[in-house]
DNA sequence: CCCAAACCTGAAACCGTTTTCAGATATTTT
DNA sequence: AAAATATCTGAAAACGGTTTCAGGTTTGGG
């Protein structure tokens, strides 16, 4: 076969553009083509600093370095002789000489458990967002749910002396999140705290989990079946908490015996399904603890030839990204994620004393989508 | 309502310990109960430098330098004095203060597209196992495939002087990644790229589409409807290509009146089914360019009543975590993004002049799972 | 017992910034 | 025109480390 796989790029590339209907609008990028590299621009380029910058455009130091920061007026000659020789030398100050001099480093540093975690990355992405602008850069380490690594990573930031740390979840103890507090800002989600350089943020999950149920309860469901989280999770057990206040006042009675553990995680969710239909009992909708649960739950049913919503009803925790795209869609309990971050930065930049406006609390919504009906 | 919020966590969390199946062992969290504060720990903490400490020990700084870096033999009894005082005070080597003498930061930099990208999220993941260990810590900004953010945030980077960069994908164009590639050594993904200091990974897409249209072509299918990603996407293109390669090979003739553009998002995917399927043209299978668009199609499908696999068969590409949840668990091609994380950081720590093993270019692989059938 | 070699240790210089302080000009004011 | 003020600029001192260099002790050999 005269097959040429080059060819057959171009090919390729020829048929998705003349063929294709556009489903919608992109940037065309223009550098597609491989281009040969000048030669001449490999090898090392010198570092420039200050001093050059500064024999360069023929002043002193200390007149580049207020015209970098704007910190005095200087004459338009030099102005203009320095921002020359900066553009030509391509300078960037030294941030490592500055933060030395300054005590500051310009980074908020940020502990999040598992980069792919869907809700911690959408929260990372908020605090991003408030972030940019701001002047500060985020540096962020991952702890696995795991404490001895946590304590590790935190000291990688604070050997870089981060200007603040923001902590989300993890098993690091009040204690230890106060000492660190004793350093720089902390602020931390997941738990309350007091302290005079530390800020907690606490979604009411007990509310959260009020309102799935509230919602099968109210379609008719009276057997309500529920893959919780971890029994050491705050989280899950407020979730949980929830969950019965609604049954009770609702009046109807809750069967611990349909209530099964699961991680938190996808795999949980299929134990804890698995276990929950081999128990015998019946039921009529299940309320999993977190999104990540309900998909393996989902896929358990699936597997089993149980349909969703027809034969049971199914409700997830969170509103992760891919809960849209399930089938059927899957109805749950938003938690704002991306205004947490949003919040997190916010408060940090507040007590770096910036000035930031009003910081609202964001709070938790029902979603409905196509995973309940009526009973 | 009597109903006491805390009396009801009370209980669940009872109920909680009590009924719960344990469905995995879950290591036992010792803080859960909010501790009350000692006062006295509030208000902030003197940094402590290698000064405070060599007064504290009774010996030069020089001395404490030596002791921290291990660099030269010291007498026992001011080293123990030393490690004493370190230990006493929690002294923290300033890395600033190191990196500016020595002229390494111990950190590098990751520019990655947008951290909820789950297959982003994966080759972090692996970059930042790899790296554990080895003294380098990451720090990550996003790009959004936006070339102006990213340069943007290089800079944040590049000021902070890491000491390596690796760049996973984006809108960077060739000319600038050189560059960028003068001032650090530059791992990217994604192009073909040659220069002293710069090292690229790049996958063979076209033969992850070959393996895609195969399995299909394999199983008996002969319309195999494609959604492709964005035109000036390389990647999309050569995904195409194989695709193309396979159906020549199977001498079975391609009908281009069903390939649609996608966007390598969810929402893109949808769109280009219902394009797809609105066109009224038949086939039996489709082979989406990446697992989202993959899930926005399997959406649209059960929108429409049209099941899969029993009506047609669907293929994704990826193989991100979400995936292997899915009803039915989508068939797809594997990229090693794990591995690929790891092997950047091999690639990069070699170029800093760590002593690493070999490094071995992952390849692409069929995972066979339930959403394809024999036609 | 003396001298050389080996070993420890501290003073000082330096990394690239910012900032204070004081000197030099330029601009007013009388 | 002299004095007083306002404005601009550079020298030098930090910031917290590492490292060179040289001085001071031991140790060991002859």
């Amino acid at each position: 076969m005269h097959y040429d796989s080059q060819d057959g790029k171009r090919l390729a590339k020829t048929l998705l553009k003349k063929c294709l209907t556009e489903t919608r609008g992109f940037p065309l990028a223009t550098n597609t083509e491989p281009t040969p590299l000048p030669a001449s621009l490999l090898g090392d380029m010198p570092i420039v600093t200050v001093t050059d910058v500064a024999r360069e455009a023929g002043v002193s130091v200390s007149t580049v370095s207020r015209i970098v920061n704007g910190t005095a007026r200087v004459a338009d000659d030099k102005r203009l002789a320095v921002e020359a020789a900066i553009a030509r030398m391509d300078y960037r100050p030294n941030l490592h000489a500055r933060s030395l001099k300054m005590g500051t480093s310009m980074t908020i540093g940020m502990l999040t458990q598992d980069i792919e975690s869907p809700f911690l990355a959408r929260v990372i992405r908020g605090f991003e967002e408030a972030l940019k602008g701001t002047g500060y850069a985020p540096m962020i380490v991952s702890g696995h749910w795991n404490q001895k690594e946590e304590i590790e990573r935190v000291g990688l930031l604070m050997a870089r002396r981060i200007d603040g740390l923001v902590v989300l979840y993890g098993e690091l103890s009040d204690e230890q999140l106060l000492e660190i507090s004793r350093r720089q800002p902390v602020v931390a989600t997941g738990r309350r705290l007091e302290g005079s350089n530390i800020r907690t943020l606490q979604l009411d999950h007990e509310q959260g989990g009020y309102i799935a149920a509230c919602h099968l309860l109210s379609l008719g469901h009276r057997r309500i079946a529920h893959i919780s989280g971890p029994s050491f999770h705050n989280d899950a057990i407020d979730r949980y908490a929830g969950f019965v206040r609604a049954h009770e006042e609702y009046g109807v009675e809750l069967d611990p015996g349909i209530v099964f553990q699961g991680d938190f995680l996808e795999h949980g969710g299929v134990l804890a399904m698995n276990r929950l239909l081999d128990c015998g009992k019946n039921f009529t909708a299940v309320f999993a603890a977190n999104d990540q649960s309900a998909m393996g739950a989902r896929l358990v049913m699936h597997r089993r030839g149980i349909r969703v919503p027809e034969d049971v009803s199914l409700m997830g925790f969170d509103d992760i990204p891919a809960t849209a795209y399930l089938t059927p869609p899957l109805t749950t309990v938003r938690q704002p994620f991306f205004e947490i971050g949003h919040y997190l930065a916010q408060s940090l930049l507040s007590m770096l004393g910036r000035d930031v406006g009003e910081v609202t609390v964001p709070s938790m919504e029902l979603v409905i989508r196509e995973s309940v009906k009526r009973c």
